[in-house]
DNA sequence: AAAGGACTTGACCAAATTTTGACTTTTCTG
DNA sequence: CAGAAAAGTCAAAATTTGGTCAAGTCCTTT
């Protein structure tokens, strides 16, 4: 199955160029010449983006962050340089990177195949989650803020693996039961409020943020 | 689309009736009684496996590696039992199950029912849909204009997910109530004019849009 | 066997949503 | 234009849902 890639720079010149080299290697292409043409295009559910932060008419963050927060593929920027700044801004986050123009084009694809190889491998087995300050390790099944440990029971652990692991996506009660407790548990999933209860109330003394969000009248979602 | 299952075997009277009752739950059922078949079957891209680990003269852990070596579906052991060196041997891995023996049919055809939606959410977990600065996503069920999230509730968002998924098509409130509320269900039809006008009336705060367009005589149609 | 922690259950309350029905406005038809 | 039908509005009533709590059960561990 191919790759999609979305490319996202104001200059046509250049997204043209570079779809077209990366279709040559073997790539589908999207491109998107502006921040609402980006957004539609997320709709493609591209492998990796190539986004261009600095371009004029756009708020390079904030475009960011609505792609953060839609789709969880890597972000590889296009930009004269990074500051200490952008960086403080949150602009590279986890599997991200960035090239500095000028590029050369066997660059870019190096660093594409590269990211594409890491996704691949992380996404099979990734037992590391960062989330705003909270390092979830499913390996050693250990959860901190800061320096700080914060322990869950093993069902408190569970759920929050398979939120974590599914952030961003909705689950009713009868779902998480479901996937928690095993296909054959019977019982009354109502049991996941209580659950939820008190995974909320040991983050939230401890990190002040509640992480696990109540969908009404869905379920609930962790939030990415 | 009807899921198509692979059933693995060494007694063909097992896999026959297994095959007869799926095939009356609506699946394509793919039957293999040794291993050498069930590679063989692999090129009709099952959706999900039934395995029988416990063949003779089948070695069934390098039968489970070479499956998973071609095909990334589920894999659902039928075994005698699972002792814990066969956990450690990796013939559990990610989506896998199994079912001891004996089980009963129902048993079975629950399990392959809640893998199969398991395996589709992670599948297409980026249901996204874009209209016109609007971006909609279904799985995370949240709307955004720019980086503003728009909230709706329960029955407020079904009915934007029917429309935004049927875009373009006119459906009366009928049918509407029907494909939101279910068949079974009872009411009036006309409290989609209520969910409609809040509907509308968030959108219309927030993107100085309606998006749902009455067509007068005949019901409502999301316009992208 | 006692103790302690983890897990479950069911009941209750407050909050949020959904429904209802009366009423108004708009659109169409003759 | 008048009247009828359709669609929209509004606020109150009804219902559903999620959070919380306390008590009970089930395991492990000592």
């Amino acid at each position: 199955m191919k790759y999609k890639i979305l490319i996202v720079d104001d200059e046509v010149m250049l997204t043209d160029l570079l779809a077209a080299h990366l279709q040559n290697e073997g790539y589908l292409t999207y491109t998107a010449n502006g921040a609402e043409a980006a957004l539609r295009q997320l709709t493609f559910a591209p492998d990796l983006i190539l986004l261009d932060i600095n371009m004029p008419d756009t708020d390079g963050l904030s475009l960011c962050k609505m792609i953060r927060d839609n789709v969880a593929c890597p972000i590889v920027f296009l930009t004269a340089r990074i500051t200490e700044q952008d960086k403080v801004n949150g602009f590279l986050t986890g599997g991200d990177d960035y090239i500095t123009k000028p590029f050369s084009l066997p660059e870019v694809t190096a660093r594409i195949a590269a990211h594409l190889r890491r996704d691949e491998r992380s996404r099979s087995s990734q037992k590391l989650f960062a989330a705003g300050g909270l390092l979830v390790n499913l390996s050693s099944r250990t959860v901190f803020w800061q320096e700080r440990e914060i322990s869950f029971s093993k069902r408190e652990f569970d759920v929050i693996e398979f939120l974590i692991t599914n952030a961003g996506q909705v689950f009713d009660r009868e779902r998480l039961y479901e996937a928690v407790w095993g296909l054959e548990a019977e019982g009354d999933a109502g049991v996941i409020k209580e659950h939820v209860r008190r995974i909320r109330q040991k983050l939230q003394e401890v990190t002040g943020r509640t992480y696990i969000e109540t969908v009404w009248g869905v379920g609930y979602r962790w939030n990415r």
